[in-house]
DNA sequence: CTGTTAGCGCTTTCAA
DNA sequence: TTGAAAGCGCTAACAG
């Protein structure tokens, strides 16, 4: 009890006890069991971060962002990939549980509520981040994915591009969606009529961007641009374009959500929709410390982040003279 | 206890009963609190991972080989950034300690081993990721440094390259003085003197690489090929040569260790020595999880997992034109 | 087969 | 100003 006094500087004690306890506590190398502390208080001082994949910069990024922003409050992060797999993220989930974190941020691998629900049933907050899950009443902090693939497929448009193909991932998955909703309103805002055998879905990989690509390169007309729905996609793209013997942007224009930071620093080549990953997981975090803290409003809160297009190499205008007999094909199909 | 018995498989139980407990837990959707568990068992089934920078594509790799190994074997990763900086080491140690961790993996930001004793003393199980210190007793696993810098500085000389400047880290990591010495062997394996006007130290970061740069550009006669210590000084090089208005490979040469696997995906263009990322976490880990179970022997074992020397475009011959005249004089100090 | 006791290390409450 | 009791949720050991 007297020890628990001076470490936790709580109550009354003589400077003399309190000198001698310092110095048994130097003598052993003593150190508090956090674990009994939480055993206690019922708050163990740790989050989790539940995300598809590290290995994509852009949820590094986030990861960055989560752990400095949790650990400038004194919390720890415990991390796990799902590799979008449903039942790893549920496994989690129960482990987490019975860990006792204090909250979760989660990246949902699909867009059904379970997770969500099965965390607020026992009580534990959680912040959806990136991807949002409908009719959960529940924080959530993403970018402006309907938003950015506007963006992204107006610049296209206004580079002459007509048949612009969408390389998705996951159809379940809200940023999928999302991005294929701010697809069909640019060309919508156009004019132009959504081609549905343009659009695929797959998985977030390089695996599907290049079999998609695939799929995509064979229509006819070929497409003279492509929307690849992530970065990872953006990559299957770039080699099966090259398998073709096409190049980008000469041949096929590419435009990606989510930039490759360090590629760009290298070599800025391809054009992207950027997301302030950083900011997300510290937005996320502190949303979720706040809650913790009891300091957010009852209602979820919803965060979007904007988005920003920033222009490279990888997208150029409807050459002339490959692309003519598409092009015409194209207008006649305007007038 | 009847429903501990239940939740463990152990002891015997009535199928009735077991039945009932079993309909109570779903029905209030009991979760067992591992907290208490671990309380008993001074067993957390959790580990740590302490590097400089998850941001880094190289720990990222490792860090996803960690978790992926980790969670395979039931245990939960948490992780910390120090940004090379030693007070955050110590400080999240000590966190870390008081949390309970079964064991760390730790990238030290210093080769001083009072991290490592501060864990050993309080018999919490180390491994060494990465960089290693001297003198101290404790499980390592690290990437041939010396033989990777030996293979990189080789190549460069067979380019025909003389003058070449080597961009280190902190002089303080193992890492950066291991891959100075490869650096020097080589040299002297090829009868060649090290110049140590063209050896610089610095930090492991983009900004330190376009320091050092400058610096070894100014140079007379100014090297034709430049050694980068780590991937993210390689990215500093690139911009500060650039801003010199030189070329890489036809004005001066680069090469680095580490690759940047997203940047090469998408333009295999830097000449690197690739470390396994990957299999260094999973190697770290299983070494450490090991240790826990009490299947490594006393001895600490250290490993060191073999480099590969990936050619690519950044590296070229010494130029007959810019480079006559600093060659001409380089021949003549040999001769 | 099921239940009680005790203790892991901590802190709140109360007593000395 | 210090210490004793009790309980957070768990399980080994023992009792019934």
């Amino acid at each position: 009890m007297t020890v628990s006094r001076v470490i936790n500087n709580s109550g009354y004690i003589s400077q003399e006890t309190r000198e001698r306890v310092e110095q048994a506590i130097a003598d052993l190398g003593y150190v508090p069991n956090a674990l009994a502390r939480s055993l206690r208080f019922k708050k163990t001082k740790t989050i989790a971060l539940i995300l598809t994949d590290i290995t994509n910069p852009f949820f590094t990024t986030v990861a960055r962002g989560v752990e400095d922003t949790a650990s400038e409050h004194g919390f720890t992060v415990m991390f796990c990939n799902t590799d979008e797999s449903q039942d790893d993220e549920t496994e989690y989930l129960n482990v987490l549980v019975q860990k006792q974190v204090d909250g979760v941020l989660l990246v949902p691998a699909s867009c059904t509520p379970e997770s969500a629900t099965f965390l607020l049933d026992r009580n534990v907050p959680v912040v959806l981040l990136d991807r949002h899950i409908p009719d959960v009443e529940v924080d959530s902090v993403r970018g402006d994915s309907e938003g950015g693939a506007h963006l992204l497929t107006n610049h296209l448009i206004a580079l002459g591009h007509r048949r612009i193909a969408l390389l998705c991932g996951p159809r379940t998955v809200s940023t999928s969606q999302d991005r294929a909703l701010g697809y069909r309103r640019a060309l919508a805002d156009a004019g132009l009529e959504a081609d549905d055998g343009l659009i695929f879905w797959g998985q977030y990989t390089p695996q599907s961007g290049e079999h998609l690509t695939r799929l995509a390169l064979a229509r006819q007309p070929r497409p003279t641009a492509i929307f690849a729905a992530n970065n990872f996609v953006a990559i299957g793209v770039l080699h099966a374009v090259r398998e073709a013997g096409l190049r980008v942007p000469d041949d096929v224009s590419l435009v990606t959500f989510d930039d490759l930071p360090v590629a760009s620093l290298i070599d800025p080549f391809l054009t992207v929709v950027e997301q302030p990953a950083y900011a997300m997981g510290e937005r996320a975090t502190r949303l979720l410390l706040d809650r913790l803290a009891g300091r957010s409003p009852a209602e979820p809160q919803t965060v979007v982040l904007p988005t920003q297009l920033i222009v490279r190499k990888s997208s150029g205008p409807v050459h002339a003279a490959p692309a003519a007999l598409q092009d015409q094909g194209q207008r006649e199909r305007e007038s």
